[in-house]
DNA sequence: GCAAGCTTTATTGTATACAGAGAGGATGAA
DNA sequence: TTCATCCTCTCTGTATACAATAAAGCTTGC
């Protein structure tokens, strides 16, 4: 991807995440190309890239609009990223490599400081940063790319967590990366598994 | 995607599957689009398209080319793959719905024929169709279209292969569909996985 | 007052045009 | 000969222009 396309796909995939373009809503290429202060042609990329990624749905000859994720979809893509977290989860502790396991130490740190006290946003970028990190310690980038793929998807149907979920979330990230740095492969793919499970049922019962 | 978009990608993508063009060959837009008899715009957009399923590198400033799978990926792919086969053969046998069964049996019956006459490219779409009709089984489409996606890059390192290994694909084929129609979900998803962890070891044997 | 058909407009899909970066080759010196 | 430098030329990245479609609004007839 070229270098302009990968920024306004960076800006859109930003402004979707954070709920600044609503599922549903439509995106006008010429709207977003004047927005940005470039053609429509890197816009075009980006709204394809972002399709593929399922963040996005185009229509032919009607456009492009953000995703609206049914709770159908929802629970397919729950079912495919506990499965795939949990076989994160177990290469990573098979591994457990000494730098990495010591940046999710920081991660982790930094994540429990502030399920107390930071806004909903840094809570996501940290809750993100904690799953890219364990991600990158299994070693296996092909399962990376898709979970990524996965966790944007899920991220967009599940809004932002409140504050007491967030405080479990991160009790569950401290039960995966204690089992991972022990080498304890079962353990941490069942937790990774289940943290998957918890989160969507949480945000489903918050919506019950 | 658009119509000629479309078009093209599965244009460029089939020719890349069938082995026509190599992994590593330099896809250059202009004469892509001269010989499809369309711009670049479209052409562009198939290929974008086609990186992000990974059959297709792109560098910045330097272009397209096959994707070149190296062993590692190889390895990674199958990982990811015999789980998700896995996955897929135990949703297919929770629901074992009676007319997905029937089309399996169909493309199973044509996949036996075919295994012991037929040429290869045959013998990979049957295998294809097979894999596409379990996939629907699962009632997950999230589900199928990742494996779809690590479907066609594993193809892609495999290439073609022997009459031999053919025979054991649907014989193991036979035995997963079993299992989806006797409802038992432990034995189809351990047969879907090892037939995936079968396919690559038979294709390693085959190039050691 | 309402519906059907036409017209206009907004927006996508495709083509063409142009600028700039990188690769490869030619030229010259050691 | 071999290496470095410059030039050229191919190809990508981006912009602009045009064509075609679908939706929305307006007009007209009943």
């Amino acid at each position: 991807m070229t270098s302009l396309s990968k920024v306004v796909g960076d800006s859109i995939r930003g402004k979707i995440l954070a709920g600044q373009l609503r599922p549903g809503e439509r995106l006008v290429e010429d709207r977003l190309s004047a927005e940005l202060g470039v053609s429509r042609v890197p816009v075009r990329e980006a709204l394809l890239a972002l399709s593929m990624q399922g963040l996005v749905n185009i229509e032919p000859r009607r456009g492009a609009s953000v995703a609206e994720v049914t709770p159908e979809t929802v629970a397919e893509l729950v079912e495919v990223r506990a499965l795939l977290e949990g076989l994160n989860a177990r290469l990573a502790a098979r591994h457990h490599e000494p730098n990495i396991v010591a940046q999710l130490r920081d991660t982790l740190r930094r994540g429990n400081e502030a399920a107390e006290s930071s806004p909903p946003e840094a809570l996501a970028r940290l809750n993100s940063e904690f799953h890219e990190r364990l991600a990158v310690a299994s070693r296996n980038v092909v399962l990376s790319e898709v979970m990524r793929s996965l966790r944007d998807r899920t991220s967009l149907a599940f809004a932002l967590n409140s504050r007491t979920r967030a405080r479990e979330d991160w009790k569950e990230h401290a039960g995966i990366l204690a089992a991972v740095i022990d080498g304890d492969e079962e353990l941490a793919a069942l937790l990774a598994t289940r943290h998957v499970h918890n989160a969507a049922a949480a945000f489903a019962g918050a919506n019950a």
